[in-house]
Parts: C-alpha cells; sequence; structure tokens
DNA sequence: GCAAAGTTTAAGAAAGGTTAAAGTTATCCT
DNA sequence: AGGATAACTTTAACCTTTCTTAAACTTTGC
C-alpha cells in the first residue's frame, strides 16, 4: 500500500524539494501553498500523514493544526523556524505528532514520517490478522503460512503474491498488479519473474496438498481456483 | 534493590537537606527544583515514591500532582505550608497518597515514605512482569535474563530486543520495528546494527543452552524459534 | 499447426545475513 | 575532571538465501 503524504508549506522551493525527496521514497505527494489549500484537500480525501509549516500567509499554522484534526484523523509533523521549547510543547499538546525546526535534514524527515505512520497503523489497526482459503492460511503478522495444518515455507514475494491472491479470492491480479504490490520499487524487466515464482510456489503447495490453488487466466493474469 | 525517589521542591535548602536525609536513610535521589523539571523525570524514569511540594514557582503542585499520575503509577507525598483539612482531604482525594506540613520533622519523613513503598510494593506486586519463552526468563522490573536458572548479562538493548521478541512470540518483527521499540531516539543509518545485536544475543544464549532461540526469517525480519 | 502465452528447470546475480574486529560514544569510578 | 570500562555502531569479508534470467518445453486458442 502506497501512503499519500499532504505537504502545506509556502515556500515553493522547499514544498518541491520535500515533495521530491518523498516521492523518492515510495510515498505519494500532494502539494498545497497555503493552510486554506491544505484544508481543501483534507476535506476532499484521506492522507496517511500532514507535514504543517507553521508560517503561513493568512491563516497561519496554529489556527489550521486544530481545523485539520477536525477533520481528519491524521498525523501532522509540524515544521518552523520557531525553536523555543515553548513551542514545541504547545503545539504538541494542541495535536501535532512531532515537530521539526527549520533547516531540517529531509533524511531526518522522512525517519520521523516512518515513525508517525508505522505508529498510527498500529493504533488505527483494524486489519485482518489472518487470511484464509480453502485449507490455505496465512498468518500476516507471523509471516507463516499453513495447508491443512502442515505449515509451508515461503520466501518474501511468495507470500505476499500469495497476500494478494487471498485478499480478493476472486479477483483476477494481472502481472503488473502482482509486481505493484509485492516489489517495493518499481520494476522493468522480463516479466517471466511472476511465472517462477508462482511456479515455485505451486510446487510447494503440491508437496503437501493434492488440490489446485493457483489458476492461471490466460492472457491476463492469476487467480485463486475455485 | 535501591529505591529512587523524586524530590519536587523549590527552595533550595529543603531540597538539599532533604535528599541528604535520605541519602542517608538509603535512598536513591533526585532533584526537581521546579514542576516541569519534575515532569521530565517523571516522564524518563520510574521512581518508588514523588515528594511534592504544593508552592511551586509556575506549575503548583495542585496542577502536577494530576499529572505525574498519569505518567506513572507512583506514590506520592505531598508536603506544604498549607494546614487547612480542606486541602488535606482535596489532595488525597486527587491522588496524593500522604500528606505532611512544613516545617516537619525529617524522621517522620523517612518514616512516612517507608510506609508508601511498603504498602505499594504490595499493591503493585500483583503483577510479577516476567517473561517467559522455552527456558528463557526476562523478569522486566530487575531488568535480568535467566536460561535455565543461570543468569546472563544483557546489555540494554539486548534486553530491549529480546523483551520485544518475547511479547509475542510467533511474531514477526522487522528490522523497523525493532528501532522503534529498542531504540529512544529515531535512527537514521546502517541497518546492520541489529543484525550485530541479534549475533550477540544469540552468542551469549549459546554460552549457555544448546538451543535455538531467534529465528531469522529472510528478508522480512527475526522471531523467535518454533 | 502455429504463434503467443505460460511453465519448468537450472545457473548466475543480487540481496540479505553473520561474524569478528575496529572505531566511537557513553558511563562509571576514583 | 579524567581515565577506565562497557556499550553501541560501523566496517568489511564471508556466507546463505532469494531473485532474475535464459533456455527448453508445454499449453492454449485461432
Amino acid at each position: 500500500m502506497i501512503h499519500k503524504i499532504l505537504i502545506i508549506e509556502d515556500d515553493t522551493d522547499i514544498n518541491n524539494m520535500t515533495a521530491d525527496a518523498l516521492k523518492k521514497a515510495g510515498y505519494g505527494c500532494t502539494q498545497a501553498f497555503s493552510g486554506t489549500e491544505g484544508l481543501l484537500y483534507i476535506e476532499k480525501e484521506p492522507y496517511s500523514l500532514v507535514i504543517l509549516d507553521l508560517m503561513l500567509p493568512g491563516m497561519n499554522g496554529e489556527e489550521l493544526l486544530p481545523q485539520i484534526k477536525e477533520k481528519q484523523a491524521v498525523p501532522v509533523i509540524v515544521v518552523s523556524a520557531k525553536d523555543s521549547l515553548d513551542s514545541k510543547v504547545e503545539l504538541l499538546t494542541s495535536g501535532a505528532e512531532d515537530y521539526m525546526t527549520k533547516p531540517f535534514e529531509i533524511q531526518e524527515l522522512i525517519a520521523r514520517i516512518g515513525v508517525q505512520i508505522r505508529r498510527f497503523a498500529d493504533t488505527q489497526g483494524g486489519k485482518p490478522e489472518v487470511l484464509t482459503y480453502k485449507d490455505l492460511q496465512l498468518c500476516l503478522d507471523s509471516f507463516t503460512a499453513t495447508v491443512q495444518g502442515k505449515s509451508i515455507e515461503l520466501t518474501r514475494q511468495e507470500f505476499k503474491i500469495l497476500e494478494l491472491l487471498l485478499s480478493h479470492p476472486d479477483r483476477v491480479y494481472s502481472k503488473q498488479d502482482i509486481y505493484d504490490y509485492a516489489w517495493d520499487d518499481l520494476y522493468i524487466g522480463e516479466d517471466k519473474t511472476i511465472n517462477v515464482h508462482i511456479s515455485n510456489i505451486r510446487k510447494k503447495l503440491k508437496a503437501v496438498s493434492e488440490q489446485e490453488y493457483i489458476e492461471t487466466v490466460w492472457g491476463i493474469g492469476f487467480r485463486l481456483a475455485k
């Protein structure tokens, strides 16, 4: 899953630079250049995180923060030139999850974003832990797979592919879909790679069960067998 | 075990005098000279007891007390010049365990401290806070680890890593998870650090036991062995 | 039957993991 | 305060697993 981040920052250069770095780090970015613009985005769609500059023309960050929090349950990292402890404490108590002072290292920002997104995912944590299909079970947090109680060893990619297929048992997934889900960076190259992984998964499954699990949809992709 | 006591008192003389007496009585002392300073210590580490002066510059004792209680389950003895019954009752109901009026006999204070610490140890005593896995035991409050009864020396990070793994024996923890849990500040840099710590833990465990404890999940992270 | 798409196998490449040792930082103790 | 000690991080060489690619083979659908 790709996380979307909203950047609210009036300085064009900083905004662009931040967006570039975050995209490289694998996030999706929406750039807002004023507080009001930022609010519009917040109303329109959900974000995984907001980066908020405090010094904004018109509505400033301090006013904006409570409004963001009101509209969407989302972690906010505040960025500002102010570095007094006072405003820091105030901000954290008024709802920001974290705080950075300018100028900041982009690497540190990315690290802090990671912390907040992960933490938020935990507290929100409404995700299913176990996926089941026929007699095949995938336990997401322990990374184990079992067939008829017998556990089988899967590699990371194999596990991810099965996870995707089990998430919607009826749906057909193209190779591109599978790449997008199971690989971190986008992958350009032989699309036979997927076939090999599928083949390996089938082999492992066949070793413990007679059943067919993965079905080939010719010219389209793969799906779980009926 | 040595008990640590936090003294929150703005009068330097009284603070020092109290600290001296408590040290002589065998306690460890941390001295804070304002409410906010006191809160910082409370956030940072656990205490066996807090001595809180009510008349403090800035944030006063009445405000501080609930915040202390929120951050840490610790008995509080309040000290004040006020001797009206009203404020006494109010304080006890708002969370203070005991109350003394200035000027006080240091011997009496020490006696009351002893009472509170003993009482608190009893009521808390219900939770041993010991994590167990196979023949490995981690005692959280005493920071000790034993294998088959033999105790082994772990460093802070090693202990934290084991603590995380033992908290959910089936779950796989990524290096990122481990960083988030065992390190206070966010970490940017080589992720080999974790590998080294894992390696060191294994070495220490291997010195006293044949068993495998930590399992590598390739491409994902680490987990306790089945 | 033929072309396009899929499967399988095997081997080399790449990524990730382990370990020991050296370098750095923090902590303790006098 | 300063030196000793312990803890943590980094480095680098080596090892293991996993991924990708290529080649030969099989299936599907026109």
